[in-house]
RNA sequence: CGGGGUGUAGCGUAGCCCGGUUAUCGCGCCACGUUUGGGACGUGGAGGCCGCAGGUUCGAAUCCUGCCACCCCGACCA
């Protein structure tokens, strides 16, 4: 099922539904691909939200919150950031309804409401934040300004893909300002790192660091770095982006300060940006076809505990011994939950805390408390094991760390073994028709031939990795001469 | 926006070509009872403007026209 979550909706629907639904198109309703986030995906949305956020602070970031519209002069005013948004924009262009005096009950757009200005539906917020910045900057006292904001942005795109690409979604956005632009390059390079430190260690999923070739490269952005995650079907995802801007939006928003020699100087800028997006990564590295697996690092319950019993005495008993083992693990920062409920069987709560990727489950029967011992069940290799009630408080959190670990193990070996070096043109070919994954391939550098090779084959470059040693090597395109390789993929 | 496909109960579906009693089946839901170490079983029950709007016809889920939505493939993209 996790190989084909964007695909086969039959695959991913038992399960989806724990976590989202597509808003159903109300009559006349022209919302469309958004998403309704269930508690249980919120759930797993706030951990991320709460970890990303801890380690925002911890580089010296501050977060703050910028209008939802942006007026058009503004979001006009940095031309290649408008021109790359300007396709998938939302405007508002009036402020009122009226009843509708030809339809009854109906209501209109009031034709007497018009805006002034139209306003642009955020689909990226740097233009109302520079042209905020732009009161806030004097002087290098000033700077740097490290800000975050959590917020929705729409980007009406002309497809949508379940988590990949809604047309509204919930992201972070860091736009920081700055004196020099060593500093800046400094900010976008580490904010990368700290997206690629989360992703992998708190998320399991193991990126590649790199940046974008030039046409991939964000609009306004000078360099963009990037971590890019490959999916079980073979494709790959860009899991989180981090932009140097140099002084495009300093000069389009004419910020400038006073260095301390006295003279004016454009601000350095940065972006970056992570998105629920990585919902749909977590989804489709991890789950299997008995529905989702979840790191414990990001499970809102970590371990459940089910209930096995015929007679109101044994559930009383089994009952006192949970609640027990529950304050152990409570008392140790673990997640959990205890299913009493007598309205499903067993075998029912199991099948549906696996939908739920629940990392450990534990189980107590009758047998269990004559012998003062448990069914320890862990999610991703579906192992199971009875232990003694007091080897708990020691066994399970190594096993939530375990299961942490051996899920990004699991998936590097997956990821490595689908980097595939190729040296000609027909073994690019062969290779993303018949194994998929990412293809290292020399490049000739040239736009040209970046686009000639996405057309013969879809396949675009996922990034230009940072290690990405110097190998001289000839383009598997074109032939021309290459300083080292570049990785490309077919993506989402 | 181009090409293909699909809209029938909360979900998944049969019926549509070839128009004809009360629209099929499974899951789920509700009630009662028996059950409970891997998705229980029995009995009874509720739930449908057959995507929307027109048209053809004595009669439309079924035929025709228009519209809307969704899915897949392109273009576009976090």
């Amino acid at each position: 099922m996790g190989k084909n979550l964007t695909s086969r909706k039959e695959d991913y629907s038992k399960w989806y539904n724990e976590l989202v639904v597509k808003a159903d198109m109300a009559e006349n309703s022209a919302v469309r691909g958004c998403m309704v986030i269930k508690p249980y995906g919120y759930a797993i949305w706030e951990k991320m939200q709460a970890e990303l956020d801890r380690m925002f602070k911890e580089t010296g970031h501050q977060n703050a919150y910028f209008p939802l519209f942006v007026p058009k002069s503004l979001f006009e005013a940095e031309e290649k950031n408008a021109e790359g948004f300007a396709k998938e924009c939302a405007i508002v262009t009036h402020y009122r309804l009226q009843n509708d005096p030809d339809k009854p009950g109906k209501l209109r757009v009031d034709p007497n409401a018009k805006l002034e200005e139209e306003l642009v539906v955020r689909p990226t917020s740097e233009a109302i934040i520079w042209s905020t910045y732009k009161g806030w900057i004097q002087s290098y006292r000033d700077l740097p300004i490290l800000i975050n904001q959590w917020a929705n942005v729409v980007r009406w795109e002309m497809r949508t893909r379940l988590f990949l690409r809604t047309a509204e979604f919930l992201w972070q956005e860091g736009h920081t300002a700055h004196a020099t632009k060593e500093e800046a390059l400094f900010e976008a390079n580490q904010m990368n790192n700290v997206y690629a430190d989360f992703v992998e260690n708190f998320m399991a999923i193991p990126v590649i660091k790199g940046v974008k070739s030039e046409s991939e490269r964000f609009a306004g952005a000078e360099e963009t770095y990037c971590i890019e995650a490959l999916m079980q079907d073979g494709k790959a995802l860009q899991a989180g982006t981090s932009h140097f801007l140099g002084q495009n939006f300093a000069k389009a928003f004419d910020v400038k300060f006073a260095n301390k020699e006295g003279g004016l100087e454009y601000v350095w800028a940065t972006s970056w940006g992570v998105s629920t997006r990585l919902i749909g990564a977590l989804i489709m590295t991890h789950s299997d076809d008995n529905g989702l697996v979840l790191p414990p690092n990001l499970a809102p319950i970590q371990v459940v505990i089910v209930p096995i019993y015929k007679s109101d005495e044994e559930f009383d008993a089994i009952s006192q011994r949970a609640n027990d083992l529950m304050k152990t693990f409570r008392d140790k920062g673990i997640s959990c939950k205890y299913d009493d409920r007598d309205t499903l069987r067993p075998g029912a709560k199991f099948a549906q805390y696996e939908l739920q990727g629940v990392p450990v489950r534990i189980a107590i029967g009758p047998k269990d408390m004559e012998n003062n011992t448990v069914e320890l069940a862990r999610r991703d290799t579906f192992q199971k094991e009875t232990v003694s009630v007091g080897a708990l408080a020691e066994k399970v959190p190594q096993l939530l760390a375990e299961i942490q670990t051996s899920l990004y193990a699991r998936a590097l070996d997956f990821r490595n073994t689908h980097i595939t070096k190729v040296e000609t043109f027909e073994e690019f070919q062969n290779v993303l028709e018949n194994k998929t994954g990412f293809i290292s391939a020399h490049w000739d550098g040239t736009p040209e031939t970046e686009q000639k090779i996405k057309e013969l084959t879809k396949a675009t470059i996922r990034c230009i990795p940072l290690d990405a040693e110097n190998e001289a090597g000839k383009c598997v395109l074109t032939g021309k001469p290459s300083g080292r390789r570049v990785l490309f993929a077919k993506a989402y």
